[in-house]
DNA sequence: TCTTGTTTAGGAATCATTCCTATGTAGCAA
DNA sequence: TTGCTACATAGGAATGATTCCTAAACAAGA
């Protein structure tokens, strides 16, 4: 994903948001990782270039995207939000000793029927499926495998 | 799912617990329930009984029935944690707009295979399918549906 | 350029959850 | 049954992510 800031501002237009620095740099910073930051940690690598900028702004920005549908919340845990500017359908595995998310983009995942049960009336959006486990380096060190 | 206190005894002292008044009037309401209740719709059910009863204390059971495997965390968004005592494979469906979470049995779910491109020492201990959407109801009244 | 509604920054408020600590009690052993 | 001890409980205070409030700054259309 490599989005120059005119690409970034033709999206904003297109969802008719204004288009000021902290947002794009907010959104920059947000599609040029994968690794599902926190509001902080977005805030921890734009403020350098802005030192004025406020945490409360990157959760209103992150607010304002997610209603755009520029951005998706992703939860692991109910801790604090983690944010995921990758939309084309995919799916996530979570280390339960070092949190970090990882994108699954297997494509047999993305072709799951609606399930059986539902009430009739239940129209279904989408589905993510979350998988969980331990990553090598946590599968090592015993300790963080307390839970 | 109908568990006796006997049972419910029975259960804390094969994993080691305690088994308190307190303690056992939680997770019998957890147990007894399907809707995923937080720690505070807990502490509402079981507070008549026990006007003593701390919400403290309803956190902290939790973490030792958590910790003991005979409760889960279930999380929609950030906001709340959410318990399911129903340690069967299952998944959920999320209302989107009532943020009522549905159980899902269907067995064609529990057979999905580890995805691919993970890192080799990746190791998947459980998965959850987590369906998103909007339950009648909720469809018929628009306020609702924005987020 | 001017105007207006949106955005930003900063501080205060909120609220779920955790921490701290003194008292109570379940469960074991004598 | 009784006493001991480690774990459980209750209550209050602390924490920390997120939201609310407000005044000043600013983007974008007229």
């Amino acid at each position: 994903m490599n989005l120059s800031l005119d690409d970034i501002q033709q999206k904003f237009r297109g969802c008719g948001l204004k288009s000021t620095p902290q947002r794009t740099a907010i959104y920059r910073a947000l599609v040029h990782s994968t690794a599902h930051p926190t509001a902080e940690d977005l805030f921890a690598q734009v403020s350098p270039t802005y030192p004025m900028l406020s945490l409360n702004t990157v959760y209103y920005t992150l607010g304002v995207l997610r209603k755009a549908g520029l951005v998706q919340e992703v939860n692991i845990g109910h801790d604090r939000a983690r944010f995921d500017a990758n939309l084309s359908p995919h799916h996530h595995v979570i280390c339960l000793g070092c949190r970090t998310i990882l994108d699954v983009m297997d494509p047999r995942l993305n072709r799951l029927t609606s399930p059986s049960g539902l009430p009739k009336d239940f129209e279904i959006t989408n589905y993510q499926v979350a998988f969980r486990g331990y990553c090598g380096p946590c599968r090592r060190s015993p300790l963080l495998m307390a839970t």
